[in-house]
DNA sequence: TCTCCGATATGTCGTAGTTTAATGCGCGGC
DNA sequence: GCCGCGCATTAAACTACGACATATCGGAGA
């Protein structure tokens, strides 16, 4: 529910309540051009300073840390609408990287457009902090499942998580959604072996509750689905529409 | 490092790079009234809607979120400096709790005040922004921290960076700090049973590396506590000074 | 067509970590 | 004084998951 505080114009914005069309169109008026990459592409690196944010319009892709063992923990996955590189506007060094999974098709701004947010829009400047605080409570909700569910739970709330986002979009057709990521990019974002990551998937599927295969999701009992990942059928979605 | 932007006048800042004593003072300006609250106090309830944000002045607390089936997972500790409720100010409704486990002294800022900083100090409010993203920044480090790592090392990284956090701020006493948590709390923060945490906690008590009693938390070995965490001993420490 | 490689698939086995349950210990209340 | 409660401690039984080993499948390239 918007709600606007007493003492100022700025409003206040649950994560179930993205932007306005009229306030995403006034953002877009900002961009610095468009940008089509190849599945495969990094697009952002840790480590290195991206002067660039963007705005997802079309594909997927992930966003990761590597670890000094040489493995990787996936952050979040990112679908179209997300925004991309906030850090790389606040900070001065980047502490994930971001690939694309599939091509992808992006609105490129600039590091300058984060002053004039701040100069002159101080309303949409705000929202890039309701952004980055978003993103902190998805981190969140990310850190309680890693640190609390086992294998199968996991699995199955990610998969709720993405056909939720995924049906907010329309990307939706007959329960089954793109979904085009290996089993060792979910096995890095849940924090399980990719063996064991494979065998619980052949456990849904031979359950009929969902069956991933050749890049795309078929959620045949998204009731059962909800029962494992531990959430209730009919309770709010998930959707993280972001920008 | 700091460095300017080229076309605007927002410094990016690292993480390693807190604000400076003038940008910290000028934003206390704008607090609302001071605060001392018990042991015990809850400061935020998920859910609810607070209209204040506060910096922690003295004391410690935890953040965390309660999870459907009872459990809890902490997000992280907090240690003076620290900013609090910052989804408070752009959220409609808080996700997470705050409770201080001492007491504690708080600076309180009002939800306006957001408005005066996005408003009249641009740059300010920009810190804001940092401010989140720094946030998310250690809720990745903490996600693939639970993903990936073994029980002991996390404990072990844990104490590293509360250590290095507690001896940025003055608070190491010959190898010492006050840690005012119960085991429980650990575990909580890092996703294992209260029994392991225990048997863990007392390997490395055993082994000479560290020992947690009654509150305060003395290193024996931060050598060998870093290699186990899994962390070199020489680099640049985990402080995370926020404001 | 053959080979190579990345991804998926599947079985066995060892273990880190959970669960349960019992015990001790200090402290505040009555 | 005794009781109850919150927290720490320890032991024993059980299990989810990782490590390792191997097999299969399909596409890219020579």
């Amino acid at each position: 529910m918007n709600t606007r505080c007493q003492n100022c114009p700025l409003r206040t914005r649950d994560i179930f309540d993205p932007m306005t069309d009229r306030e995403i169109a006034f953002m877009q008026k900002f961009k610095s051009g468009e940008l089509e990459v190849d599945a495969g592409t990094t697009l952002m690196m840790e480590g290195s300073n991206s002067p660039q944010l963007y705005t997802l319009l079309e594909g997927m892709g992930l966003r990761y840390k590597s670890l000094e063992t040489g493995e990787r923990q996936v952050i979040n996955f990112i679908l179209p609408g997300d925004f991309i590189g906030l850090q790389a506007g606040v900070m001065s060094e980047m502490k994930h990287s971001v690939e694309a999974t599939t091509r992808m098709k992006l609105c490129v701004f600039d590091r300058k457009m984060l002053w004039t947010m701040f100069r002159d829009h101080p309303d949409r400047a705000f929202d890039l902090t309701w952004l980055a605080a978003v993103e902190e409570h998805f981190l969140g909700e990310s850190l309680a499942i890693l640190g609390h569910m086992e294998g199968i739970a996991r699995i199955a709330r990610a998969f709720v998580q993405l056909f939720d986002r995924a049906a907010a979009l329309g990307m939706i057709k007959g329960a089954k959604m793109p979904l085009p990521y290996r089993q060792q990019d979910l096995a890095d974002a849940l924090g399980l072996s990719l063996v064991h990551t494979n065998k619980t998937l052949k456990l849904l599927r031979e359950d009929g509750v969902a069956v991933w295969r050749d890049g795309s999701l078929n959620i045949l009992d998204y009731k059962r689905l909800c029962s494992i990942a531990q959430l209730e059928a009919d309770r709010e979605p998930m959707t993280r529409p972001l920008i």
